[in-house]
DNA sequence: CGGCATAGGGAATAAAACAGCCCTAGGTGC
DNA sequence: GCACCTAGGGCTGTTTTATTCCCTATGCCG
């Protein structure tokens, strides 16, 4: 059996936004409800590299950090949107920071990313 | 048998930034080596909720993605530096974006990460 | 009724990521 | 010789995260 030596603690500020970044879509999810994409079903459409349950559980994630707001709009067919709250808004210029990053060094960055086993990313022709 | 139906992409930018940031430390590892902190000892003892092994191996993708260059002294006892590359040195921005907004909403932010499973941090006393 | 859209969750499984332990190699100090 | 410094890698086990499949509920269209 291991012993647990190490523990996790939130250290520097970068750590806290990152664990609060944590999970495979949430900045793109930030982002795009951000760009008023608001809806659970088009926030699926707008990223469909996702799967619709990760998606809800990390909507899920995002709204019990206070970063992203839930209205459910009692009608039918169902309708839900999600909305940034005043501290979704305010990790905005984080992750627009991150979007344009990743745009200006993407030729730069996808073939060393793809020499990396963790994404495969071969646009398959 | 599951069959894999989605394929990883990395469509937008959010995504990119997020792939080179993936890492339990990496983020961190770059605001300290921003820092001047360069040797992989001191980047331990700055960070030391991090295990030596992680370090490692999130140093190596760090240089591998291009961000940081490796410098080994030839000497005894051995001697290693890393560096910010060009590319690295780009990302600061968005590092210590994050940083900043971890740290102005701290107090916000630590009691709803501590409600969820994922990081436990209880300062334990 | 059958199929579509809306929204969402449970269970099982796969795949990463991380933690912990042990090992090398060479010089210094006791 | 033994412990410690430096740097780093192998291996195994645990933990976390993501994927896939299947289920609910309700109104509309054919």
């Amino acid at each position: 059996m291991y012993q647990k030596k190490i523990e996790r603690t939130l250290d520097c500020g970068v750590v806290l936004t990152k664990e609060v970044l944590h999970g495979k879509w949430k900045s793109t999810l930030l982002h795009f409800i951000a760009r008023d994409v608001r809806r659970p079903s088009d926030l699926q459409r707008a990223i469909p590299s996702a799967t619709r349950r990760v998606l809800n559980l990390q909507l899920n994630e995002l709204e019990q950090h206070g970063l992203v707001s839930k209205t459910i709009f009692p009608q039918l067919p169902p309708k839900v949107e999600y909305h940034l709250t005043r501290l979704g808004e305010s990790l905005l210029p984080v992750i627009e920071a991150m979007e344009q990053w990743g745009n200006e060094h993407r030729a730069t960055l996808e073939p060393l990313l793809a020499a990396t086993p963790r994404s495969a990313s071969e646009p398959a022709g």
